[in-house]
DNA sequence: ACGTGAGTAGACAGGTCTGTCTAAACTCGC
DNA sequence: GCGAGTTTAGACAGACCTGTCTACTCACGT
């Protein structure tokens, strides 16, 4: 088994076409980027990438995977540091607040790749899955927040999430998720009663 | 000029174009459809559709033009019956909640055209428009209402319909709407301090 | 020095796409 | 009937796409 040079100076193949893909792909959809743009940003031989990936569509899978880890990644180190439920949930919404005012932000790679891919295939998996994870994310905290319906509080802000997501990127307005924190905040306390020690 | 047969008995040859365009491009996308695709849907000859329209792009643009001009009568229709812009603004979601129940249902069309296609193009112009109606929808029936900050809870209920119309497509949940509708009543309770009538 | 294996450049095949063009058929007022 | 304008079917051009294949280069362990 051969696993050298897995990190070492230069990026190997594999890593400069996935950062090709990634850079290209989100930047102007999976459908309109063709093989031979990947290969030339990459700086790589086609032959090289048939040999890695075996398709464009495993390519796609691993973009969507490599975009998922990042997400979830991100989201996930934005709230460890804080402390409590309620602030957890409203650190996601500033966490988004930071990525939609990045350069380059043009929404969520999901939502944009999945209206390219027809119904079925591989995107629409991928799709699931990560959003499965923030759906249950909002549950998660909803419920140790207190919440009289942790289920209905978890959909309703994991709402405004996605609706701050496409407002971001529909109308290139990175101001959304301040909006959404906003009225995530007014939500949070209408379904939280205070029990005892106030806020 | 000639502008019999506007009505006529069956369908002209333009109004089974976009018959079929609008059928086609919502259900299968934008970019995947191709002109070989309409023109058997439609029934109709390949030098029709480029005698009428004159190309593909300007298709596109009279699927959207026709997608907007339904869209924003049905949401025009479902709130003209209703009385006091609390409930119009309510009724929105009504309304957002019977389409997204409705079979064939697949999302926005314009999230998914602007998905697909490049930025600055006529889509991206035909969504502005699109998008702007309902913005300035809500900002007014949030004035009506009279909430103290107008613009925010305009501004967070759209943020809720466009999160509606994300989650219904995404998760193929035709619930999202009325989730949207009870975090709006939410929202609406908090915003508009009630001046001395009460609900 | 040498073989091995990975990477490279690029031609090529087979398919699809948009858009043009030709020639035949049809419609309809007269 | 007839002639003018419209519609039809379909071939075609030119571009682009994915994926394969050949031949060459280069690094490297032994």
């Amino acid at each position: 088994m051969i696993v050298a040079t897995e990190t070492a100076a230069r990026p190997s193949a594999r890593e400069r076409l996935l950062a090709a893909a990634d850079e290209l792909f989100y930047a102007e959809g999976v459908q309109t980027v063709g093989i031979d743009r990947i290969i030339e940003h990459a700086g790589v031989a086609k032959a090289s990438l048939y040999n890695t990936f075996g398709s464009k569509e495993e390519l796609v899978r691993a973009y969507l995977a490599n975009r998922r880890d990042r997400s979830t990644g991100r989201i996930s180190r934005a709230i460890e540091g804080v402390q409590g439920p309620r602030a957890k949930l409203l650190a996601i919404f500033d966490a988004q607040a930071e990525l939609a005012a990045s350069p380059g932000y043009r929404g969520c790679a999901f939502v944009a790749a999945s209206a390219e891919a027809r119904a079925g295939g591989c995107v629409e998996q991928a799709t699931d899955d990560y959003r499965a994870w923030i759906r249950a994310l909002f549950l998660d905290l909803a419920e140790q927040a207190g919440a009289d319906d942790p289920a209905a509080l978890g959909s309703q802000l994991n709402l405004l999430y996605d609706g701050a997501t496409l407002s971001a990127r529909m109308d290139r307005d990175p101001t959304a998720p301040i909006t959404a924190k906003a009225a995530a905040t007014a939500l949070l306390d209408a379904a939280i009663k205070p029990s005892g020690r106030r806020s």
